[in-house]
DNA sequence: CCCCATATGTGAGAAAAACGCACATGAAAC
DNA sequence: GTTTCATGTGCGTTTTTCTCACATATGGGG
């Protein structure tokens, strides 16, 4: 059932359009389309019963009806908003991080202790993406991304060269029959090769880069931390960035008998132009453990 | 892609349960389960990053934060409804007319159709009161009411004299045991006698008027047109006012075997002093049905 | 201590709302 | 007449919100 309550979502629409003269920069304000901002203003005509724009349609009038019900409205959510703001803020600092799915896991999560003994008072709310980041449009205060660059129009910290190279268990790397093997990287193709939907070219580049023939995939796996879950457990040799095995290979867990090579990408922690303190606290902090 | 506003309707959620002291409660004031406001209120903590409530399930209590983010909400949501309803009520006439509960039943609303008819464009829209009305401080366009006045600042446009008397069922008059019973009015106190709660003194005022003993109450109803359905029913004779059955006696339904006399008060229709052009449209109209 | 009443919390699926995409349409400018 | 600009819209997808049914926590009373 239906509640029958204020359209609040057409409510703002109308009054961003209102506020930016046109539909079209109201939907950029919203971060949706001018489509979406349309049918919502159309809606709201509907609920209130009277037309809220006249005029050609590339150049929208507002009614009097809409003149008179803004400055209530922008008030209104003005208010809402320096409210939410306040709240937010007054209890506990909170930092919105987006970051790569497995590198929040395999180095960023287990380093984060440190930083929280740091600075007890920041909460570090962190988001699994890997999408390019837009700071107009989303919540966040920073982004830890890998890519070429360039970045856009977000300030952009070098954390570390992406390096990757194939990485194998040391019981599977005991069931090699000649012990000289590890000293050729075409023996590793006499191995199962584990490979990961979203790396698909991480083999071929890999073997191109050895000029080695591509091996047949021995197993996909949805997931890149599936794949190396399966590479710890013995399953295979899987092609991976340093970053996400270097506590594995400290620990023993993983082998690199060939070490790692730059993918010609790099690691960087993505922050709005003029981040805020804590923002820019918590990149200097991630440089820190980066190169340490 | 998801949008980076406020969560509205979280806030809306919270700040109904704020002012209702319960989940439950502002659930019924937005016509959702408790449910969906338990899930609005939490995810609204995630967002804001600090609790709302705490304390026990069955006696949530809220948070400083929570306390400090209410009145904003509260205000900017009264405003956002205000100015909606405003608006709504711009383009179509509506003509808000506080008007007595038994004559809005039994005499105004049977005859609003015809004011309809000559007006299609104004929508009438009752509420059910006797309270002294202040234009100042209410959003009545008109209210009919009923007293001896003065009115107040108000303008007040006399309708009808208040004329009561006993009536009672066809049914009921026939079972007088002498036909010529009907030229004494003592003869009804061997019958039944009805009163309400609102009006207790109507049988001892008429009995005074007549130089008769007050007889003893038969029964008592809360509501005056409860009273008056249980006079139809035959159950008894009731005072009433003739403005009030007019109709049933026309119909046959009641009769008033010995008139009606003066109460000393009068119907009036009160208006702003300055009333809107649709207010003395319609008091106008009263008015010209009240004598007619 | 047990039972009952009250109020919130939650899994899972359904319903509703909102949106994106791609294109259409109208109007003004050139 | 063409181009540009801004809104309008069909349709399918995504996200949000909700319901339902039950679980859980807590306090009060006997």
């Amino acid at each position: 059932m239906k509640r029958g309550t204020l359209p609040l979502n057409a409510l703002r629409a109308f009054e961003a359009t209102m506020r930016h003269g046109q539909m079209s920069h109201a939907a950029e304000e919203l971060g949706v389309t001018h489509g979406a901002v349309s049918r919502q203003i159309r809606g709201l005509e509907q609920v209130l019963g009277v037309p809220l724009f006249e005029g050609p349609r590339n150049r929208l009038v507002p009614t009097d009806a809409a003149r008179a019900l803004q400055p209530s409205l922008t008030e209104a959510f003005d208010r809402i908003e320096t409210a939410v703001l306040r709240t937010m803020h007054t209890d506990r600092r909170v930092l919105d991080v987006s970051c790569l799915s497995t590198l929040t896991m395999r180095w960023l999560i287990p380093r984060l202790a440190a930083f929280q003994a740091e600075q007890p008072e920041i909460e570090v709310r962190l988001t699994a993406d890997d999408a390019p980041v837009d700071f107009t449009r989303q919540r966040f205060d920073v982004a830890i991304r890998v890519g070429p660059g360039p970045w856009g129009a977000a300030r952009a910290l070098p954390l570390f060269a992406d390096l990757t190279g194939p990485v194998l268990s040391p019981a599977l790397c005991d069931s090699l029959r000649d012990p000289a093997a590890l000293d050729d990287p075409a023996a590793l193709l006499g191995l199962p090769t584990l490979h990961t939907r979203t790396r698909m070219s991480a083999w071929p580049d890999w073997c191109a880069q050895q000029g080695l023939p591509v091996p047949e995939a021995a197993r996909i796996f949805e997931h890149f931390y599936f794949m190396l879950e399966a590479a710890t457990a013995g399953l295979g040799v899987a092609i991976a960035p340093e970053v996400l095995v270097r506590d594995d290979l400290a620990a023993g867990r993983l082998l690199a008998p060939f070490g790692f090579r730059p993918s010609g990408q790099t690691y960087v922690a993505l922050t709005p132009e003029q981040p805020s303190r804590d923002a820019a606290c918590f990149t200097t902090w991630l440089q820190r453990i980066a190169t340490g």
